[in-house]
RNA sequence: GGCGGUAUCGUCUAGGGGACUAGGACACAGCCCUCUCAAGGCUGGAACACGGGUUCGAAUCCCGUUACCGCUACCA
């Protein structure tokens, strides 16, 4: 948990584009992004694609959409790692010329077998370098037999150890390191050696990723070595859990994070909520905008810990960020929404603005997701009402009375100026001339003009809804209770 | 199995030897506000995994145990 050796490090995020983009794998990107951001560094994006079976271009477009969702832009070209097999090529056949590793013709079913045996006998399979040597003049002939090979890293004796900005010196006695494949017998890079040339070629000095790979971590280092090359900072950040504690996955939840954008969470929101798992800014801030998170974050705040993500808890979040973002940024963020629901044309929507943000500002405190405030919305457009089974039932019980009431209500109206304070004054001095209180002559009134038993305050909805509307709302109230009595 | 990582309320976390009868937030319960629902305010229950040390003193340092996670592939 110390600052990195370089004024402005260069970071990246690589992920293979094998589905969606993953809240873990978003939570990665973002503390890349954070650190860069806040460092004056270079943040770089890098598509692992070099597992050509399970990589799909609708998986890396997911990831770019994903991204741009939350707002974390990259610098530079992206990189596709599969495009840099000829130089995954030269780096393992340095290592080779270099003495650092080894051809080894043990083919996948020899191994195969021989781990079988060893698990047989209960004991650990390690490969045993003897197995690749070779006389010089066997390896010549099967070199020029053209047998395939793997190229092999030759673990040297000894430890490999590093600070780690998150977790402090970690260190791996080599012994414990099998000499592992760097290149595949068909001339593909294994991960780890893809990864190490990439980062070296990408000029990386700080990598940031999941706890996951700490173990990956000597074997790269060691590649660094052989290699000659700097060794990057290394950053291992925790994983993300589902609330059992298990990995978080798809039968538990929704994993991706264009799943959180379909259920109406905001950008802010995710961006805010995932910063605070595995990250603290130290004091007892937890919204924060943009800005204010780039101000806030340092590595220090980095924590070991793999932290439960709490969909509740985003929610929370969220209602806390649609009632502070500026308005029209939230308007225009909701627009698409309201359009797929049918509710107004995009023109529409343009003409009434005025209108349309002032219900935003009601109902953005009483809506905690975009979907949400849609739905609550839909009475302030729809022609026809819906009304709401358990609305009616528990507020038009007594239809004769309620009809009475609401009756009086609209003729009281009738002659009342369109004016919230006005209408409050009348219909308070109604609710007293009948000898009722303000919620019996409210209640029934909400589900008259809006079919649901919760709203905004009443005399704003009348304004919102305007005089026809409500009126009409009202006598189609009473009509439907059976009329006065 | 071996190796590595982690361990404070149900959850996210503050805490880095005495300020801790352990603070905040989400969730939950109650109350206030109130035309409803939200929002907001107040109150409450709720945690230092266990066992040893070190120390005058440990949630904080060390060791062990346990639990969980990861790696241990010609996966990434």
């Amino acid at each position: 948990m110390t600052t990195p050796n370089t004024p402005a490090p260069r970071l990246r995020f690589a992920p293979s584009p094998t589905g969606y983009l993953h809240v873990g794998g978003a939570r990665t990107a973002l503390f890349n992004w954070l650190w860069a951001r806040k460092t004056g560094g270079t943040f770089l994006l890098r598509i692992e694609d070099t597992d050509k079976a399970r990589s799909t271009d609708e998986s890396t477009r997911a990831i770019f959409e994903g991204l741009t969702w939350l707002g974390l832009d990259w610098d530079e070209e992206v990189v596709f790692q599969g495009a840099n097999l000829e130089r995954h090529r030269r780096d393992a056949d340095r290592l080779l010329a270099s003495g650092y590793a080894y051809r080894d013709f043990t083919t996948a079913e020899e191994l195969d077998r021989l781990r079988k045996d060893a698990e047989a006998r209960g004991e650990t399979f390690t490969f045993d370098r003897r197995l690749a040597e070779l006389h010089p003049d066997e390896l010549e002939r099967r070199l020029e037999r053209g047998d395939p090979y793997t190229i092999r890293f030759r673990v040297p004796e000894g430890t490999t150890e590093w600070h780690d900005l998150v977790h402090g010196r970690i260190a791996f006695p080599n012994k414990d390191i099998d000499d592992f494949i760097v290149l595949r017998s068909d001339r593909t890079p294994i991960y780890n050696h893809a990864v190490v040339s990439d980062d070296i070629a990408m000029g990386i000095t700080l990598v940031m990723r999941g706890d996951d790979h700490i173990s990956n971590t000597p074997k790269q280092i060691l590649l660094y070595e052989a290699l000659g090359e700097p060794i990057p900072d290394f950053a291992h950040i925790p994983m993300i859990h589902g609330m059992d504690g298990k990995k978080l996955s798809k039968r538990r939840g929704a994993v991706a994070v264009g799943d959180y954008q379909h259920m109406g969470i905001l950008p802010s929101a995710m961006r805010n909520f995932l910063a605070l798992l595995g990250w603290s800014p130290g004091d007892d801030v937890e919204v924060m905008s943009q800005a204010e998170m780039i101000t806030r974050f340092s590595g220090e705040g980095l924590l070991k810990k793999a932290a439960v993500f709490d969909l509740k808890k985003l929610e929370w979040m969220n209602g806390q960020h649609m009632m502070l973002t500026p308005i029209a940024e939230l308007e225009a963020y909701l627009r698409p929404f309201v359009l797929q629901a049918g509710l107004a044309t995009e023109a529409q929507l343009t003409e009434r603005h005025s209108w349309w943000l002032q219900l935003l500002e009601l109902l953005r405190v009483r809506a905690r997701t975009v979907t949400d405030l849609v739905r609550q919305a839909q009475p302030y457009f729809a022609d026809a009402l819906t009304y709401d089974e358990a609305a009616v039932a528990k507020h038009w019980k007594d239809a004769p009375a309620t009809a009475g009431h609401l009756d009086s209500v609209a003729t009281t109206l009738e002659t009342t100026e369109w004016d919230a304070t006005a209408m409050e004054t009348a219909l308070r001095t109604l609710a007293e001339a009948r000898g009722i209180g303000t919620g019996k002559l409210f209640q029934p009134l909400r589900v008259a003009l809006t079919g649901m038993a919760e709203s905004p305050g009443i005399f704003d909805v009348l304004v919102l809804l305007g005089r026809d509307t409500s009126l009409g709302r009202i006598r189609a109230a009473v009509n439907r209770l059976g009329g006065v009595p």
